[in-house]
DNA sequence: GTATCTTTTCAACGTCCGTTGAAACAAGCG
DNA sequence: CGCTTGTTTCAACGGACGTTGAAAAGATAC
């Protein structure tokens, strides 16, 4: 299955690239990261193979092993989040509860839809098989984002609050990109901001 | 990873099974059906091993072959929905508007807590990497569940509504099941209800 | 009792995976 | 230039996986 890089065989460097170390500038550091924040996003931890990284980063497999230790060690590094989330607790914090729910649901879907943020759309994919996925997806929500949002609002129940956003924004996420359901995952962003935002709003503001 | 049950090695019948046909009554195809039921659910399409599956039945992996022609086929025969979804959809037709959020995501709970109920956790465990999952969880969110039931209120956007149904629904079963978040992993199924239930009754019955 | 069919186990095949070790090559330094 | 250091490719290893084919043995029909 998946037959769509070349993979195993050769992706023969046009016949040009020699072994030995290669002349400086190239960063194959970075042609990694960049490979397998595509590749990780798309299949998941389990699915993504390093080869397939590798043949995509236009280096052979090994290199994996020496610039991140090994295949977990390249998800760690490639899964990181882009966006400094204190600064998002605070832009969120700061701009009032009117509309938060909104402005929540926006905020995701600007950064997901973008090319550089299918990060956690990558540890989604791979939460079901990959226990340090899970631990990350739980800290994420707790931790960093929604249960910072809800403490910093000062109502009860804080970690309640954060899981059921967190159930919302990680369902969306699912159907919208792992299952791809329509019409919802070609809907633009301001439809489902004004769907969605109103169950976060409730979620981190009203009565449970 | 995963070094809990035996898998490769042995498992060896207790020095009494012998090799040829087993007497009779003891159906080694229930045995494997529910064997994949359990491990499917825990691990997903991709993380199950036939030899996982064979070893917790009790009998050989060319089992799996025999009788399901393959992997696949043990997949389908497994994640059969266990309860008729018509009869689903005219129950929560015949209850009225009135609490209707609250009573899907009851009857949901119900269902994923129960022994027998886990397929659709094992749909989602797979979704990530196995399209088959992702089109069985498409055409039971727009065809099989919400989709009917949103068309049988007889209200606008009937599919987008289903997709946002779909969204939480998708998203409750992740953080209960996969990613077991707490609080929401362990609370119990009526502070759920009454927490999530208005935002599926909001997405099916009010304005979008 | 003999022959036939079905079920089951066993051993193995081929494939793909992550990882490793050594060799080849470039760059920096004396 | 010779030596050292860091980077890259190559070939291979060991393991796990799904699947297969043949042999063994109970069940069934005659």
């Amino acid at each position: 299955m998946t037959a769509d890089t070349a993979d195993t065989a050769d992706t023969g460097p046009p016949a040009g690239r020699r072994r030995g170390r290669r002349p400086a500038g190239e960063d194959t550091r970075a042609a990694l990261l960049d490979a397998a924040r595509a590749v990780f996003v798309e299949q998941g931890f389990d699915g993504a193979t390093v080869r397939a990284i590798a043949g995509r980063a236009g280096v052979d497999a090994a290199m994996v092993n020496h610039w991140f230790g090994g295949k977990e060690g390249l998800f760690a590094a490639a899964m990181q989040i882009p966006v400094d989330p204190t600064v998002l607790v605070d832009e969120f914090l700061a701009s009032g509860l009117d509309g938060l729910g909104e402005r929540i649901v926006r905020r995701f879907l600007g950064v997901w839809d973008s090319t550089r943020g299918g990060a956690l759309i990558g540890v989604i994919r791979s939460v079901s098989s990959h226990e340090q996925s899970a631990r990350m997806m739980r800290e994420f929500i707790t931790k960093v984002l929604f249960g910072r949002l809800a403490r910093g609002l000062g109502i009860d129940q804080p970690d309640m609050r954060a899981a059921l956003c967190g159930s919302q924004i990680v369902g969306l996420a699912m159907v919208r990109y792992v299952i791809r359901l329509e019409p919802l995952a070609s809907a633009d962003p301001d439809t489902l901001a004004e769907a969605i935002g109103p169950t976060l709003q409730r979620y981190l503001t009203e009565k449970l």
